[in-house]
DNA sequence: CATGAATGAGGCTTCATTCAT
DNA sequence: CATGAATGAAGCCTCATTCAT
């Protein structure tokens, strides 16, 4: 994250003020118009500062929006996954993994739509949310392989490729359930994906 | 469908050619530079037509986009599907829905990144790719139930959520491999994806 | 009104029909539009007929535009003047004439309006509206010294003076009532029109 | 009045600098090509500014159209009239402030010319000009009622309808004087219109 | 004579970025 | 560090006019 540019990080807390008015600012935007309408001016209107403040601590929009996102980035994980010992039933440490990760994303939902989008249109962000997704795809890929070592699922699947499709299809999922709204949310939702995904591992 | 402006279909055959070269032409600049980046300009040069003669046809890029896709739409269908006959073994005919499914979205990758590009930026392609998406869903659980009443697999299943969960999965399968290119293509891939549903199924 | 163009007087009845038909499209079109924002294709297209046949009879906006209100010059011109004879009451003379304009006004507000509109735009208008004014001046003016030497009215007015005045007054007036919608439109506005141009007279 | 646009009113001197040259710059180039005519870049160019500048301020010709018709609202004021008190002469009220109104229009032919032509283009305009005609006319009404009150003038007159033919009366001889310079210009004219003024009313 | 497609100059408008105060 | 005005490249879009069929 180191800076090729001589944007200070405002030393005081009066600078430190604008550029996180500018952040907030830039979310309420970005998920009022979408990263291609939002203009600068519509932030730092809704920052209430100044047009050139916006230079004085970002040099573009793509900047201020992976800024937006790294501000984020905390409210995305997933953090009941890892309570969930090793000893437990394997069943229920996929579902809670599955019923955090549908929790996060329908909470985070306008903001995953803006990944996507901007994903689609800015290679940085893209290759933000690749590594994001890979990270995502390995961690389940590995515990597919430890239940594999265990001799509870499938040993002829390949893990990797598995991992990839089972995480796409939660992914994706939670994607039509909410943002696009195609599907209707529930527990019924959670309950089937996780069916589905204990299934093809024949677990 | 029904066109809310006077742009005139070609009643010559002149004019058929201009407006079938403008299409063809957008196409190639759409998948050279994306769609943001295309310009009306650039299309209308790869036609080698005057910029006036865009406007004959279309009213925006939006519209030719649409033309484009709608073009392209018979090149998109999976034919490969109808050719197996119910009699055959089932997974047969997943297999071969999936293979034939790959293979099309592989020829098409450019087109099909376009479709995700757009879709996130533009309500109306959105639309597009929705319906389409849904088309191949409901096919998809129509299957499904009917192997479910030919007792052949769960039956505990929500058809529709299944079959939304494991259309979605290979969707996204096929766009991270084509286009994202994360992962390695292959017959691995098709033959992996395959297994997954049919374990997912129980069949 | 010799053209300095070659475009022909249609010699077929087919050609003279095309031409009677964008004529009467274009007076359409103007009053619905407005002169600026008529397009030619509009016309063409209220006439039922291509483009190009447009420049087959005329050359631009500005002619087609002359050729509709010399068209209409007839329903223009104020018929009942002339048949008030020189030994009427001369207060029912200048009532009737009054009346008579009046009429005609309200009958052809829309071209009216339409001629004010071109005449601010396009000198040639100008020159022909200022021509017909001058020519109902003029007469009105002969009318006024005639009643001056006939020793009926104020002899000290300048004729001329007064009847651009007045003539003024009555065609604003109109345009006031009938155009513009400001004074509401009846006997009462005849009469005391009528009635002010007498007493200026001190007739 | 109240803007439908966020396009800000400057708040520094320099902005209001800017705004000020662009209103000079459109009254000189309105006057000299014409409203239709007048291009947007000419204006700026006048104003020795950028285009883009000229949307910092304004929205459209028509915009900025009507500050130039708000800044020389008080040049076309006619402040002569005041001065005239209700114990003078009658005949000299009137006689001043035709005088005066005559002056007035004379100083700003253009822009009467320009006001004009517009308000038989833009309705925004024409509703501006309507509004100025209405004031005019309101005023000399009262004058009229005033004058009938006090036995002076002719009572069966409506003081209304009287004040719209006679207020028409003058404008548009001194739009035929001053713009078409169809009359010639003088003392005699304003004489001649007074006294048909007085006369019309059996003053 | 009719047709209707093709043309392209020319104006409009936006908004990221700079910079003087 | 904040301010907000100035900039101008860049793309959009229209429509009168031409011309091949």
């Amino acid at each position: 994250m180191a800076e090729d540019d001589n944007r200070r990080t405002p030393v005081t807390p009066r600078g430190a003020r604008t550029r996180q008015a500018l952040i907030d600012a830039a979310r309420v935007v970005f998920e009022r118009d979408g990263y291609l309408d939002a203009r600068l001016t519509d932030i730092t209107a809704e920052a209430r500062c100044s047009t050139g403040s916006f230079y004085t601590y970002f040099t573009s929009k793509e900047e201020i929006f992976a800024a937006v996102m790294e501000m984020t980035k905390n409210e995305m994980l997933h953090p009941g996954v890892s309570r969930v010992s090793e000893d437990d039933d394997p069943v229920a440490v996929i579902a809670a993994s599955n019923r955090s990760y549908f929790e996060s994303y329908r909470r985070n939902a306008k903001l995953m739509q803006l990944l996507e989008q901007v994903a689609n249109v800015d290679p940085r962000v893209r290759e933000v949310r690749q590594e994001r997704a890979r990270a995502f795809v390995e961690r389940n890929a590995r515990s597919i392989a430890d239940l594999q070592e265990r001799g509870l699922v499938d040993p002829d699947l390949d893990s990797l490729v598995a991992s990839w499709a089972l995480s796409s299809m939660v992914s994706r999922l939670a994607f039509s359930a909410f943002v696009l709204k195609e599907i209707p949310d529930g527990d019924h939702l959670v309950d089937t994906c996780t069916r589905l995904w204990c299934n093809a591992l024949r677990l």
